[in-house]
DNA sequence: CTAGGGTTAG
């Protein structure tokens, strides 16, 4: 023992070692494995993102296999994420990968779930997560979102309060960002604003996203207010904030603020991308003002996302040229575009149909049959509304005949409207009647309000009050067909009728809408004209040239129509009545303000009167102009004594 | 990983 210990300190270290023979292998310490296998997995990884098929994904995994890394809860994480992405199911191919590996970490187990989440079935994100909280291993913040998003999708909010109460009992996950947000988003995809809105409060820690989702949800409720409250409050507004404020002002029907906010953001230098353009070409459409149409055409072809190259914002201007009363410009839109779909052919064929240029619509579906594009259930609504415009009734049959045979649209109440309307209007009531009553699906308020439009066109009581029955039972509180029924009782002067449904009327505590026009000033401006109001600030001037028209009117053949007046009145009463309507004062205002030469366009919030119909014809001649209106319904565009719609509407 | 989106009817 004392020998060995002397003969082992005297001898030399060097010596030692380079007495010993190499190892054939080098000897590589753990660090420098650590290290080889990180290369290992980033190469695995690259690869994995290059995959593009189901096999392509086996051959790695098989590859891994051999190298012993099919444990590797990392690399297989990412594995199922290539199967998700490429829409592997589930149930397949990866739970067989998954369930080889002895120790999932909690990352592997929250991309199952993930995987399930995305491609369901969802139940089975549910089952994971109890599995694996079974074995012992706990969540990630991502293994809550995908429960979440789950739960949104299917619109559970049981479950998700279920696992909101997990995220709260685990501890650390209710305080994070990434989950607080995921829950935000499905309270409120559940319907349960306020739940989310107390999520938001109690956040720690809040970003852009979550205060975006706050903001979106009240602007889907109608509650811009509280959404606009919120978006001052929001420290850091980013694009997609800003897009979602200009879009929900659109989607509440508030064009001008859609409008006013796009320029603050234009304003605040935030960039805008195709979304953005989407919200603010839908508010201009609603405004119709085409001096706008010319601007936003120009934001959006320099922004990069021009109706060219973008077939969604394409469609959308189409939409908002049409909508503005100019054909033309949406047709050159339409021509330009380098790629079209079914949104683009229907928003065009749906501007023909609305213009009255019933052929036009028709060829271009015809076109896109062609250009092998499947039309779908708006589409038909287009080409159906295309005939019935113009009264095709035979053309319209056909089509509708086809829609389910060849195409696979099944016709829907809504196309049903279309025809009760396209027989309707072409003086088929007792059809019109009959297909409502035998339809297969069964009758909406639109269906029946399609019928009452006709009777009113067409002058039938009786029919009416069959419409009107079922309307009052659908639509109780719908004061446009109490409004109707009357105006048909009052033009077939059956007195008696028309305060029998006022008086119902009463009842209901409903009370009449006013009637709005909006007419386009010299400056682009919008005025509001609102029927029999006497507090506008050129009220004087304007009463006068109205005066001055009407009797410039009557020189050319214009005769009052006092059975458009829906009260029992006298005759001077009713023609006072009539001329305040507000598409009048509006034209009276245009013609006063307006360069001649320059067409005229009116926005009616209600279908324009038989009276006003004549009266704008008439003055489209005496006027030299050409005078588009707009109405709830069509466009009605007046030149030289005529309409378009051949006073069919 | 989470937030914003297009055509429809009486």
């Amino acid at each position: 023992m004392q020998n060995l210990s002397r003969k082992f300190s005297t001898l030399p270290i060097h010596k030692l070692s380079r007495s010993q023979p190499q190892p054939t292998k080098a000897f590589v310490p753990f660090s420098e494995i650590q290290q080889q296998r990180k290369l290992l997995k980033h190469k695995i990884i690259t690869v994995l993102d290059g995959c593009t098929s189901l096999d392509q994904v086996k051959q790695v995994h098989a590859h891994l296999l051999g190298n012993g890394l099919s444990q590797y809860s990392y690399v297989i994480t990412k594995l199922i994420r290539t199967l998700t992405k490429l829409q592997v199911p589930m149930g397949t191919y990866p739970e067989l990968v998954f369930k080889q590996v002895r120790y999932p970490n909690r990352f592997l187990w929250a991309a199952m779930i993930r995987g399930f989440t995305i491609q369901g079935p969802i139940s089975e994100s549910v089952i994971y997560y109890t599995w694996m909280r079974r074995e012992g291993t706990g969540p990630v913040s991502f293994t809550f979102s995908a429960l979440f998003k789950a739960c949104g999708s299917v619109l559970d909010v049981n479950l998700g309060r279920q696992i909101h109460a997990q995220t709260v009992l685990i501890g650390g996950f209710v305080t994070d960002l990434y989950v607080g947000n995921t829950m935000i988003d499905m309270y409120l995809k559940c319907g349960f604003l306020d739940c989310g809105r107390k999520v938001f409060d109690e956040m720690p820690e809040r970003d852009v996203v979550s205060w975006t989702e706050l903001i979106v949800a009240y602007a889907k409720s109608g509650d811009m207010e509280s959404a606009r409250e919120l978006f001052e409050d929001l420290p850091v507004k980013d694009m997609v904030a800003w897009t979602a404020m200009v879009t929900g002002y659109a989607q509440n029907a508030l064009p001008n603020e859609a409008l006013d906010c796009f320029e603050r953001m234009q304003g605040a230098g935030v960039g805008i991308d195709e979304v953005t353009l989407i919200g603010l070409i839908s508010a201009c459409a609603q405004l119709g003002a085409s001096k706008y149409a010319n601007w936003i055409r120009d934001i959006s072809e320099k922004s990069g996302f021009g109706p060219t190259e973008n077939v969604f914002v394409g469609s959308a201007l189409i939409d908002m040229y049409s909508k503005c009363g100019s054909l033309d410009d949406a047709y050159k839109v339409f021509q330009g575009m380098k790629q079209r779909n079914v949104f683009s052919y229907s928003s065009m064929i749906l501007g023909f149909a609305v213009h009255g240029c019933a052929n036009a619509a028709i060829e271009l579906f015809q076109e896109m049959l062609t250009a092998d594009i499947r039309p779908n259930r708006v589409t038909f609504i287009g080409v159906l509304t295309a005939c019935s415009h113009v009264g095709m009734v035979d053309q319209g049959r056909q089509l509708f005949a086809t829609m389910e045979k060849y195409y696979n649209v099944t016709p829907s109440a809504d196309h049903y409207t279309c025809m009760v309307d396209l027989l309707g209007r072409a003086g088929r009531l007792e059809e019109a009647l009959e297909l409502a009553d035998t339809m297969p699906i069964v009758a909406h308020g639109g269906v029946w309000g399609a019928l009452l439009g006709a009777c009113r066109i067409h002058r039938n009581p009786d029919i009416a009050q069959i419409a009107a029955n079922h309307l009052f039972e659908l639509e109780p509180n719908n004061i446009g067909n109490y409004m109707m029924l009357s105006n048909i009782y009052a033009s077939a002067g059956k007195w008696g009728d028309v305060s029998r449904v006022r008086k119902l009327m009463r009842e209901k505590g409903l009370k009449k809408n006013p009637a709005y026009s909006w007419v386009e000033t010299k400056n682009g401006g919008v005025q509001k004209f609102c029927a029999g109001e006497t507090n506008h600030p050129e009220y004087n001037e304007i009463k006068k040239a109205s005066e001055d028209l009407l009797k410039r009117l009557q020189d050319h053949g214009y005769r009052q129509n006092l059975n458009s007046v829906g009260y029992d009145v006298g005759d001077e009463e009713k023609m006072r009545i009539l001329m305040a309507h507000s598409e009048k004062q509006a034209l009276a205002y245009a013609l006063l303000s307006t360069d001649s030469g320059s067409t005229i366009r009116i926005i009616k919030n209600i279908r324009i009167c038989e009276d006003c119909h004549a009266f704008m014809c008439v003055a489209s001649q005496v006027s030299g102009r050409h005078i588009i209106v707009r109405d709830n319904m069509r466009f009605h565009h007046f030149k030289n004594g005529t309409c378009n719609c051949s006073n069919f509407w």
